[in-house]
RNA sequence: GCCGACGUGGUGGAAUUGGUAGACACGCUGUCUUGAGGGGGCAGUGCGGAAACGCGUGCGAGUUCGAGUCUCGCCGUCGGCACCA
């Protein structure tokens, strides 16, 4: 059974004067399953549309961290109602689901509750399901994936060996948090103030062999095309280009022995145009020439061992304490020759650039707070180009101005500078222009058990070997004991195996692969889940790339930019084919189709509507940060420093006047607890709040209804339940109406002839409404603004007195545009109000309303009178009344007589159909 | 520390392109209905004022006929910072 009309149960057994979700939503739910009603035809598979543009709908997959929280029935709310409005709008919908089932928590509870990782994450996805599934969602469960799956990962290994083989991957040292206590590297959000959050113990730097992705040549790539992307948010691409951190700059060379000689100690700075005020270079504390100058040195050995220990966090690194040691060594500046000592300094960083940078107090904040603390001299070489600087410095100057003290470069503006400078080093060798990014390569190994194996094979002859395709895929054993570190390390089992190469005796990585690899594909992997010959089949090149991605703002920038990355690899590998173009059914015009009705409004042109993404380059054509849901949070601090975090269900507040939290005990021993703040729910800070009891008191449509009336979805929101009765109120009113109104006799719906001025006011309002809810849902996509339109709609239906045959096709006409207006956030009760309203009504090929142009015409309007900027009365015009008529009668008006006091108007500003302001 | 965003009644929020601040809800107050509870209906509800009117969008300045919206500075809150996902 394909797309049958749905024939819902005779309606008197839900159908009664009072709303019943728990009965209505159980029936649709079964309906729907039944019907497969959100199977997502695939090209030439059987349901399939050509003459139907496709809607790729997703919202980022779950942890199954083991129930919902409200940021997920958010996120899949918002999700769900996009989907079903293109459904409703004639598009082939695909909404898919699945399971990000690899990571960190699922170890956690392993060593917690003595079970393994899979069935503790297998149980989870159980029960999660059963929830989504609650919430009526419109998704096609056929695609389901899980990444824990070895139908799933197998070909994320696949795609790792012909990586590595083309050189995109490689090998090398990075540092990681190392517990000393429990021999084991920890993540970064498991050190907690420089120390092991299990042992206590202070964390340690080390350095291991990884495997790492060349993010890095892609970053120009990476960078362009934001440009093509018109259906992100400007804050997202930003915050990407920050990230990336293109920059142009001067490589300089110092050398280490005067005359110049070949050592040189190499710094990169994008502030050229200070050169002749550097006054010390900065080293790292891994720099090869620290090492040395340790070497007969024990303080500045104690020093680099001092800078070892904390967390590798860049967070931590940029607020720790500025720490420094002279190393004894100088190096001559290329200019000058002057000699300026080397310093070891705690923030300068050994994976960046060269990990040395040269000091400039004078213009640097950073340098200048250094400096102050050791004593070291400052020079100043730059002024503003049109003043002085007040010397001595009490502060940086940080801003580009004119050179001065800086021999013949004394005079140019810093850009001119910059140039010159880079020129001349050139010539001496000392140096040259640079780009470089603050992007850096991608580390995926992971020192843990529950994740991706990585495919690789070392042998003592041939080196790492890839695992070949045959031998695909590595599968991570399941039945396992968890304690401290990864049980595949001490299996040797799993481990010992005969090198592809050679057939000698070899060993398999036992590094997991970073989490964040799954979640860059899976989008790919949801068009074609059940192919286990290929990893992408030419069903990707149709539903690809994703129409609408929906998730949370805190992924802007890692799983955005990886999941772009991934993208482009794919490509890269001829993964989409060589036919690399969308499917025929979305080209050109957004509504191509001409069996699809048109827009309700017009199609913004301009910019966006040109500025084309070229398709295949981009995995995400449309994205929708959603804001998070955050809560308060709660603890007490237990004799062991560690905090114990309280749910706020279980947690008494006290507020002032102002509606601020000021004092917290716990429910249960009435005693004090902390205020920790507000933050994004979550586990590890235990302030949760479960949607399932919602569920369970008021039914999904309430729940989800009150979700999306709460705020607009990119907004961050405080959870509250206050409120919830009201969405839920709102639906019982919405029930009882057309209860009401169907039990006087079923009537077609209002199709023309005479009305009265109070129905053509009402008229009017029914169709400006469906204007306003298509252009929110479309492309504002603001909902909680949609619903509340509804809302004065229904306010207004209430007011529409008389049970006449006009009055009551208008009443049928309104709460059937209503019904179908308020489908896509709450379809159960959609469903059922429709087929009440028009009996045997096809639920599945529902139709979205389109407003009536003749209704909306309006013959006077009113306008706003001001005076000098302040409200003072309203005036009503003919709606295509002149400009001068309407200056006319605003002054001629007696509220702008009063306020004007006699005085004779300087200006009249009109504002075609809003208002008039006179100043005087 | 760096990058990005946000700040409007007692509360969630609205004001879409610089043009009526507070739509729509929650809560509260009054009132009607009900045996009570619950539910529902009606009216009111930014602050001050009897009113006229004045004031009012985190704080301070600026641009403009007009600023919640734009610019600059400050304060506060949230998200990210590469091994949480």
């Amino acid at each position: 059974m394909l797309v049958s009309s749905s024939t819902f149960r005779p309606i008197t057994a839900i159908m009664d004067a009072n709303y019943r979700p728990e009965l209505i939503e159980a029936e649709a739910q079964k309906q729907w399953e039944a019907e497969q009603a959100f199977r997502a035809p695939d090209p030439n598979g059987p349901g399939f549309d050509p003459t139907r543009p496709k809607y790729y709908c997703l919202s980022m997959f779950p942890y199954p961290s083991g129930k919902l929280h409200m940021g997920h029935v958010r996120n899949y709310t918002i999700g769900d109602v996009l989907a079903r409005y293109h459904k409703m709008r004639g598009y082939n919908v695909m909404q898919p689901m699945g399971w990000d089932a690899f990571g960190l928590p699922a170890e956690n509870a392993a060593m917690a509750n003595q079970v393994a990782p899979a069935a503790w994450t297998y149980a989870n996805i159980d029960y999660m399901r059963k929830q989504l599934k609650s919430l009526g969602l419109a998704i096609d469960w056929s695609r389901e994936l899980a990444t824990c799956k070895p139908d799933y990962y197998r070909w994320e290994q696949w795609l790792f060996t012909k990586l590595f083989d083309k050189g995109v991957i490689y090998k090398k040292l990075a540092t990681v948090n190392w517990d000393p206590v429990d021999h084991t590297v920890l993540a970064n959000e498991q050190v907690i103030d420089g120390r092991g959050w299990r042992s206590g113990a202070l964390v340690e730097k080390r350095d291991i062999p990884m495997y790492f992705f060349r993010i890095t040549d892609y970053a120009e790539e990476l960078l362009s095309e934001l440009d093509h992307l018109p259906g992100w948010p400007e804050r997202v691409k930003t915050m990407q280009r920050n990230w990336i951190g293109k920059s142009f700059g001067v490589e300089i060379h110092f050398p280490l022995s005067q005359p110049a000689g070949q050592d040189v100690l190499k710094v990169f700075t994008t502030r050229a145009d200070t050169l002749f005020g550097v006054t010390y270079v900065a080293v790292a504390a891994e720099h090869p020439l620290a090492q040395q100058a340790a070497a007969n040195n024990p303080a500045l050995a104690a020093f680099i061992n001092e800078c070892k220990q904390g967390s590798v966090a860049e967070a931590d690194l940029a607020t720790m304490e500025k720490k420094g040691m002279d190393t004894g060594l100088k190096a001559y500046h290329p200019f000058t020759g002057e000699a300026v000592p080397i310093w070891v300094a705690n923030y300068v960083l050994m994976g960046y650039g060269e990990g040395a940078v040269m000091a400039v107090p004078a213009h640097d904040e950073r340098d200048f707070a250094f400096a102050r603390k050791y004593h070291l001299p400052i020079k100043a070489v730059i002024k503003p180009a049109d003043g002085e600087l007040n010397l001595p410095l009490t502060e940086a100057y940080t801003e580009n101005g004119v050179l001065f003290d800086s021999s013949d470069f004394s005079g140019r503006t810093s850009q001119d500078a910059i140039e010159k400078i880079a020129l001349v080093l050139k010539g001496l060798g000392l140096g040259e222009r640079r780009t470089t990014f603050r992007l850096r390569d991608w580390g995926i190994s992971r020192q843990r058990y529950w994740g991706c194996p990585i495919p690789i094979i070392h042998c003592p002859s041939c080196g790492d070997v890839p695992v070949p395709e045959a031998q695909l895929p590595v599968v991570l054993p399941e039945d396992v004991v968890i304690d401290i570190g990864s049980p595949l390390k001490k299996m040797p089992e799993w481990s010992n195996c005969a090198c592809p190469k050679c057939g000698g005796a070899a060993e398999r990585e036992t590094d997991t692969m970073d989490t964040f690899v799954e979640s860059s594909w899976y989008y790919a992997r949801y068009a074609c889940p059940d192919n286990n010959e290929k990893m992408l089949d030419g069903r990707a090149n149709h539903w690809l790339p994703v129409d609408q991605y929906i998730g949370g703002i805190e992924h802007a920038i890692l799983h955005l930019l990886y999941a772009r990355f991934f993208h482009k690899l794919m490509r890269d590998v001829g993964l989409f084919g060589a036919e690399n173009v969308r499917s025929s059914a979305n080209a050109g015009s957004p509504h191509p189709n001409p069996l699809m009705k048109p827009l309700p409004f017009g199609i913004p042109e301009g910019e966006g509507a040109i500025a084309k993404p070229k398709p295949i380059d981009e995995p995400f054509l449309n994205l929708l940060t959603q804001g998070m849901v955050v809560a308060e949070t709660y603890y007490r601090e237990l004799p062991d420093g560690k905090k114990q975090w309280h749910n706020p269900a279980d947690v008494e507040v006290e507020r002032n006047e102002k509606g601020h939290i000021v004092a917290a005990k716990l429910k249960s021993d009435g005693q004090p607890v902390v205020i920790g703040g507000i933050e994004k729910m979550s586990k590890s800070k235990n302030n949760g709040v479960d949607p399932q009891a919602l569920i369970d008191q008021y039914g999904a449509d309430t729940a989800r209804l009150f979700m999306m009336f709460a705020a607009p979805p990119e907004q961050s929101l405080e959870w509250s339940d206050a409120g919830v009765e009201g969405a839920h109120r709102f639906l019982k009113r919405l029930w009882k109406a057309v209860h009401e109104h169907v039990a006087k006799g079923n009537v077609a719906a209002y199709s023309g002839g005479e009305l009265a001025e109070a129905q053509q006011g009402f008229r009017r309002q029914l169709h400006q409404t469906i204007q306003k809810v298509s252009d929110d849902i479309e492309r504002r996509q603001q909902f909680n603004t949609a619903i509340a339109a509804v809302m004065e709609l229904m306010n207004a239906l209430a007011r529409l007195d008389g049970d006449d045959a006009v009055t009551r096709s208008l009443r049928q006409e309104a709460l059937e545009a209503v019904a179908l207006m308020l489908s896509p956030m709450v379809p159960h009760i959609g469903q059922a109000l429709l087929v009440e309203l028009k009996p045997g009504f096809a639920f599945a090929q529902a139709a979205w309303p389109t407003a009536d142009a003749s209704a909306l015409v309006q013959n006077e309007i009113e306008l706003v009178l001001q005076v000098n900027g302040k409200l003072r009365g309203k005036l009503t015009v003919a709606a295509d009344a002149a400009k001068e008529a309407i200056e006319q009668a605003a002054l001629a008006s007696p509220e702008a007589q009063k306020h004007m006091e006699g005085k004779a108007a300087k200006k009249v500003v009109v504002v075609a159909g809003r208002l008039v302001n006179i100043v005087v």
